[in-house]
DNA sequence: CTCCATTAGTTACCTTGGTAACTTACTTGA
DNA sequence: TCAAGTAAGTTACCAAGGTAACTAATGGAG
């Protein structure tokens, strides 16, 4: 649980050319950042960085490296809400709540560098500027609509649909009816909340049925109709 | 679709005393009321007050009545993520995000009268009023703590989990053994996202293991051991 | 009060997918 | 390059719950 700290000066450059930060200039933004309002942690490969139902006393701006927000269901299932990188915002939603603990479980899926601000500090940033108090009303907004969208794809009640939404959201992004995966299939199990082998099963399933092919990087979309047809 | 136009001073007594407006007094929340920004309407009950994937043009304040917000999946199956009601915004998570259509669909569950209002009118007093800010950004978070809150409680892969899940909140609510259901046993099943028939023999069945007992109103809990236990 | 619509209850049947217990294939560090 | 750890594939077994097709009860409207 050991944790490096290090100089905000080695990313302040980064942060004022981040969107947020991005109506502040270098010297105005070291100026508000006061040293009791901010922290800046690094944290290895998988460590936990917020426990599902800690209270949320600061929002943490990523900096570099990843996290993966996740629902932990009881039997040690795991349920992947969305993975975050380098200027993502993780707590802007809870901060400002009636219920400001967290919902889900924060972890960091690579090194990754954190910066830790206070409640106040955002206040005053958004006080100094419009342009960050909307940037920071759209990350809270944005990060409801990744909930959202989340609703949808659990509530799909079969696995097939499930495999068949990731695939249109996929062919969506790559153009292409090989959609390269870029996480293992233990990831992607967990990332449709389901158990890697009731996956495997189903895969198997749909290439019996002539609708795909995979193999360990990549799922071939061999029937386009799947993909086109309604949700 | 016929919607009835009405006076919005016959509300603004009741808007200044909410908490949003607070900040406000009548005059000058009369005074910022310009007429192109805002829009008072009322919906029958029934009526689809937005269509998911409808853009979000404007956020609406319910002044009174009841409005549901749900997700309509595939075969008509149907989800309850809320029920919302006097002084409750809608859309306030959607209208400065990144991709502001609506992921749910919002349909009055009783004669409603909803103040809508423009994004531009919201952005008028966030900057005229530091409270108010506060409190739209509350609302903003409130409602992405009730998508996570519902992403728990659908993540429970039983129904008789669900179940639990629902007699532990009421429980925590109500304070009383005898949870009081508000709501009927076709809706309790829409809140749960499953069939109603599913429910029946689930409530059965943990009526036949002595769990709890039941009728059209309510719901008793015999074994307490079962609310206290571990989620 | 009666009729019609909505809500509730019931249950046989069958699909889906979780579980567990394996084997097999990768990958990475020493 | 070998060993160990991790990821992936496989499958028999079985519980959970969706489906559909009923019947029963309830509750307003006229």
């Amino acid at each position: 649980m050991e944790v490096e700290s290090i100089n905000i000066l080695n990313y302040i450059d980064a942060l004022v050319s981040q969107n947020l930060f991005s109506s502040f200039s270098k010297e105005e933004l070291l100026e508000i950042l006061k040293k009791e309002h901010y922290e800046l942690k690094i944290y290895e490969k998988g460590q936990i960085i917020h426990l599902q139902n800690e209270i949320c006393k600061e929002i943490d701006i990523i900096l570099e490296g990843q996290v993966s927000v996740q629902n932990i269901i009881e039997n040690g299932n795991v349920l992947t809400i969305g993975v975050f990188s380098a200027c993502d915002i993780i707590g802007a939603n809870l901060i400002y709540s009636n219920s400001n603990f967290y919902t889900m479980t924060v972890i960091s899926t690579a090194k990754t560098t954190v910066l830790h601000m206070s409640k106040e500090l955002i206040l005053t940033m958004c006080k100094k500027s419009e342009k960050f108090m909307l940037s920071f009303m759209q990350a809270i907004s944005d990060r409801s609509i990744v909930l959202a969208d989340k609703i949808n794809t659990i509530s799909l009640k079969t696995i097939r649909k499930s495999i068949i939404d990731f695939l249109k959201y996929e062919y969506y992004i790559q153009k292409d009816t090989v959609i390269k995966l870029n996480i293992s299939k233990k990831d992607f199990a967990e990332r449709l909340g389901i158990q890697r082998s009731s996956l495997s099963r189903e895969l198997n399933k749909m290439r019996r049925d002539n609708l795909i092919n995979f193999d360990a990087r990549s799922i071939t979309i061999k029937d386009l109709k799947i993909v086109i047809g309604i949700r």
